[in-house]
DNA sequence: TTGTAGGCGTTATCAT
DNA sequence: ATGATAACGCCTACAA
């Protein structure tokens, strides 16, 4: 045994097992041609030294870190510990450990990136919104990210992988069960409005609905995805007009936006919901099955997102576009 | 420069400014004695290659990671967002890296602790609750995790550091509030029944509240800090009891669980919150001031903590004691 | 099956 | 102020 606490290497395993600090490394390795008493040598004696493979050391000669950073610069958002809770347990389950980069109070994720590349992470998972495309191709082309995932949402950028639900499909049915519902006059409460906007959840709600309706609906671009800014955003909006001045639905880019929209409506508007002006959310999150919002929602298929983003990691999955899924409408009381 | 991408080491950076490998590292440490032409030549070499030091051979060469595990049990409860939140930030401003170690499904903390050992962590932040204190301490002894810290609880592990609100004094604050508003039946709602009982808001709530009412309130225990069981548990308890046989206030401990049980009284009871039974939780979580719930309860000093953990890091704290906080009670509606 | 070099990229320490 | 040696703990590739 060594001197303190936490030293213990390799070597000093071989030495109590009577074999080469070779064989003890090779003791740990899945597939390794070892015979089974010396690995049992082994293993007994790492037991009483208390020795576990430092990975640190791994990382560094195997150039394989197996750890993802997940970059995340919305808190204000519930969803986004459901995301967290969901892939911080299958990427383990897969052997990787994450690193949770906040970057709420960045300009835009590249410095975080440099970071994160700095740890030799195997790939970085953006969970954020508020990243333009460029600054992630630079900081992709600049740095030695190997990989730069965006997940739960699309990205416009060729050096990225995205892994999401498709937008298209899922707005459509959104749109299409609004539509059928009886509603006529909608609004899309939107999230902050970043540089790449195509192929973004507003644009086919608002594009679907004009072919649809024939007219084109307006849309309240939130300035973050906060419960509390779409509160006072919809409150400032609506405040005393009229009925008629009303729309009948709040088609919402999230679930966050939908609560605080719902709030407002019931709190500063004095309305009902769905009675004067329904309301519709995205992502599904714990809080919308409650009973005082009784969310109608779109979930996404988080579990088999994450199952894909593992893939992808393992260069399982190697062609881009394969990682659209398909989520389902989950309709409750407030549309 | 090298052949592939990301392969910039310090040697190729030495190279191309004409200096040796060591002067090119000299060039990023703080106050090392290098000229200021040469950090300037190292510079701009480093730029053009795009080199950055390596963490990972730095960690091993100094045994100082400057990673941090947060390991995390429950993820129903919003408040943890917010603690992420503030964590990651303040850790990073200071240099720290963290990473987020899910163990919700997790006997105890120990296997996950292992792991973290396994990266070299300065220190494991524990933040969840249905952690053992024994399971704790093997995990501590046997294997080498520098530092153990429990935070947003107390502890009565000795070997632990604990940095937390004041539970005594908080509960007092709780419980005199609740008393003087004349509330004099009270429940309280509290969280999983762990082993180490003690010192738990929890207790020093039916103690107080006994000592200044002269009887011992009941409490019902829920099986984790998620509001649905909470609401689920309330609601099977209280319904179909006659008034007189309600409590005229739940004293919840936690936000999570005092949501829960605003929504089971209103829409499970039929009931109304003050009026009926009133509410009081402990977080001030951001939905405690929605209008739905305009919840009374106590904030604790989120980043004065989150910064005595950078202190605790750092080796600038030592009395155990000390990390020991006033927080503030927020009075709104519900109670 | 087992042992041996050499290397991963950095830092501590000593020498110049 | 700068250069050089050894070490951090492990892995790949090769030799025995």
């Amino acid at each position: 045994m060594k001197d303190q606490d936490g030293s213990i290497t390799a070597d000093d395993v071989a030495v109590l097992a009577g074999v080469s600090r070779w064989t003890v490394n090779r003791a740990y390795k899945k597939e390794a041609s070892i015979s089974v008493k010396s690995r049992e040598k082994v293993m007994k004696a790492a037991e009483t030294l208390g020795y576990v493979p430092d990975l640190l050391a791994t990382s560094l000669a195997t150039d394989r870190t197996n750890l993802v950073a997940l970059l995340v610069d919305d808190f204000a958002n519930p969803h986004k510990l459901v995301m967290m809770e969901r892939l911080t347990r299958i990427l383990r389950k897969s052997g990787y450990d994450t690193l949770l980069v906040n970057t709420s109070d960045e300009e835009d994720a590249s410095a975080a990136l440099l970071n994160a590349s700095q740890r030799r992470v195997d790939a970085a998972v953006l969970i954020g919104v508020s990243f333009n495309d460029q600054s992630l191709e630079a900081a992709l082309g600049a740095k030695r990210v190997k990989k730069l995932i965006v997940f739960a949402r699309m990205s416009g950028n060729d050096n990225t992988i995205s892994i999401c639900c498709d937008d298209s499909a899922s707005m459509t049915a959104l749109t299409q069960y609004v539509f059928s519902a009886g509603y006529r006059n909608p609004v899309f409460i939107a999230g902050p409005q970043t540089q790449s906007a195509h192929l973004q959840r507003k644009e086919v709600f608002l594009s679907q609905w004009e072919r649809t309706a024939g007219k084109r609906p307006d849309f309240l671009p939130v300035g973050s995805y906060d419960p509390k800014m779409a509160y006072d955003l919809i409150a400032k909006t609506f405040r005393g007009l009229a009925k008629s001045e009303l729309p009948d639905v709040l088609v919402c880019e999230n679930d966050a936006l939908a609560m605080g929209a719902i709030d407002a409506i019931r709190y500063e508007l004095g309305l009902q919901v769905p009675g004067d002006i329904a309301v519709t959310g995205f992502d599904d999150v714990p809080q919308a099955a409650s009973p005082h919002y009784e969310l109608t929602t779109y979930r996404q298929p988080l579990t088999d997102m994450a199952k894909a983003l593992v893939d992808v990691l393992e260069g399982k999955s190697n062609s881009k576009d394969l990682n659209t899924f398909l989520g389902r409408l989950v309709t409750r009381e407030s549309a």
